[in-house]
DNA sequence: TCCGGAAGTG
DNA sequence: CACTTCCGGA
């Protein structure tokens, strides 16, 4: 208590944190613990957090490669870091070590010479959250990585008709039922289905048909604690299937019943309550869906915005301080509705397997005055990231009223939240020609199909394209 | 600064 | 398991 460790008890909303404007990522994005209540959000994840909020961009920001970030105030991260985790006398040492304790798992390295710098290594993001993806299948995963010496990615099954229809349950009528693949020859596996792009706008980078949900964030297994809205239970058998994929024994929900993924489905078909968190199309908010309709609960209209390339985030305006928070803190992030943390899953996903997808202003509307940053060739480009979890919402206490009053004062010198509609907060990419784009660790050492699209300038377009679906789909409904 | 071992915690 | 805490070493 003496510590603002609010936890879920205060900070559970009614419906999934996955709309809610408070948190960033999705509900079932967060492991299951041994108490209900206790959610522990992974330092990567806090980072990423910050890293895309713009009030924090004077604190750490992306900069320089992809996937780079330089923390600017060491001690305040921390000190974030320490309100989150309830943990008043966390340090950068101790944060840094945390950081360090990523290396070995490949979330992160270290950016040598740079002060204060490190790196994410999203791939691996991706791989792990998109076990689903056939990775021998898929040209854009083979690439050889620094970190698996170029072994075969997981051994995960190609997205499957059935797959990707129940990964979009939501999507019309005539999307459905098989239309969305042309089977060949009848084939029922992977091989005799093609993928009908036009069905997925995001899809139809001209990219292989194979391709995982856009979710990086992968489902846990745990009872549901809410039910969702569009009638998609990522709890519910079928639902979803994270990690597993390798393993799944025969007869189990997979492929046949392939995860729908609620992120993907409620950002590219459902009307909400994700359509409501995307990002105003550029002509303007959308007109009053504010809430999302029936179930929204996003009531600030948060915003969801996939990033220009992958591994981009765009977590919007989120609450940072889901579990430990102290009032000021959080109604400091909460103050004008926030965003929903989405964009990361999304982004390096349809990134990842389309060559990049950008959804929101994220993708057209950064100015490029963010977007420099230092380029430079990383030698050892990233690979793998092993993000097992994602949680939130520290449900530990310790105490200590420490940090409420030194936040007190540090709060002062923070940059006022600004009007920061938006996203943001990614690593510079789609400005940076000359920069590694991020999936070309991914891509095979040759060049690239001919169908795919440069890195960057199709993200533009499928953004525009993905509105367009957003924007008729809430016509439609 | 940064690193990584080691022990401890929940 | 994911840190946190402490620490000696470079």
């Amino acid at each position: 208590m003496d510590c603002n460790c609010v936890s879920d008890l205060l900070l559970t909303p009614p419906v999934p944190a996955l709309w809610t404007p408070g948190i960033a990522f999705p509900d079932w994005a967060y492991k299951p613990e041994s108490s209900p209540g206790s959610r522990q959000i992974q330092l990567w994840h806090f980072i990423l957090e910050l890293l895309q909020k713009e009030e924090y961009n004077g604190v750490i920001a992306w900069q320089g490669d992809y996937g780079e970030f330089v923390i600017k105030d060491p001690d305040e991260v921390a000190r974030l870091w320490g309100i989150r985790k309830c943990k008043p006398h966390m340090n950068y040492d101790k944060l840094s070590r945390a950081l360090r304790y990523y290396y070995n798992k490949r979330i992160l390295h270290k950016t040598k010479g740079k002060r204060f710098t490190y790196k994410f290594n999203f791939s691996k993001v991706v791989l792990v959250n998109y076990p689903l993806l056939d990775m021998a299948s898929s040209p854009f995963l083979l690439a050889q990585n620094h970190f698996n010496s170029g072994s075969a990615a997981p051994d995960c099954s190609p997205v499957t008709p059935e797959a990707l229809q129940s990964l979009f349950p939501r999507l019309p009528e005539s999307a459905r039922g098989g239309s969305l693949f042309e089977r060949a020859g009848g084939l029922p596996g992977p091989e005799g289905d093609k993928l009908r792009l036009d069905t997925f706008p995001f899809l139809s980078s001209g990219a292989p048909c194979y391709s995982k949900p856009p979710s990086l964030l992968g489902p846990y297994p745990r009872n549901p604690p809410f039910d969702y809205p569009w009638g998609f239970n990522p709890y519910l058998p079928g639902a979803f299937s994270l990690n597993n994929c390798p393993k799944l024994p025969s007869g189990s929900l997979y492929p046949s019943h392939f995860y729908p993924n609620p992120l993907q489905s409620g950002l590219t078909q459902l009307p909400h309550p994700f359509s409501s968190l995307l990002p105003p199309s550029d002509s303007g908010e959308r007109g009053g869906g504010q809430t999302g309709g029936a179930n929204g609960t996003a009531a600030g209209a948060p915003r969801l915005c996939i990033p220009p390339y992958p591994g981009a985030l765009s977590l919007s305006r989120t609450d940072l301080g889901n579990g430990c928070l102290g009032e000021r803190e959080r109604g400091e992030a909460n103050s004008q509705g926030s965003g929903l943390g989405l964009g990361l899953g999304l982004g390096l996903g349809l990134g990842l397997g389309l060559g990049g997808v950008s959804l929101g202003s994220a993708g057209g509307r950064q100015s490029p005055s963010e977007r420099r940053g230092g380029l430079k060739q990383d030698p050892e480009s990233d690979s793998e990231l092993e993000i097992t979890d994602l949680s939130d919402c520290s449900s530990e206490n310790e105490n200590e009223a420490d940090f409420a009053v030194s936040k007190e004062t540090r709060l002062s010198s923070r940059p006022p939240i600004p009007e920061a509609k938006t996203t943001v907060a990614l690593p510079p990419l789609s400005s940076l020609p000359g920069s590694p784009h991020p999936l070309k660790s991914l891509l095979p050492g040759t060049p690239p199909p001919p169908s795919l699209p440069p890195p960057l300038s199709p993200s533009l377009s499928l953004v525009e394209r993905h509105r367009e679906t957003e924007t008729l789909k809430s016509t439609h409904s």
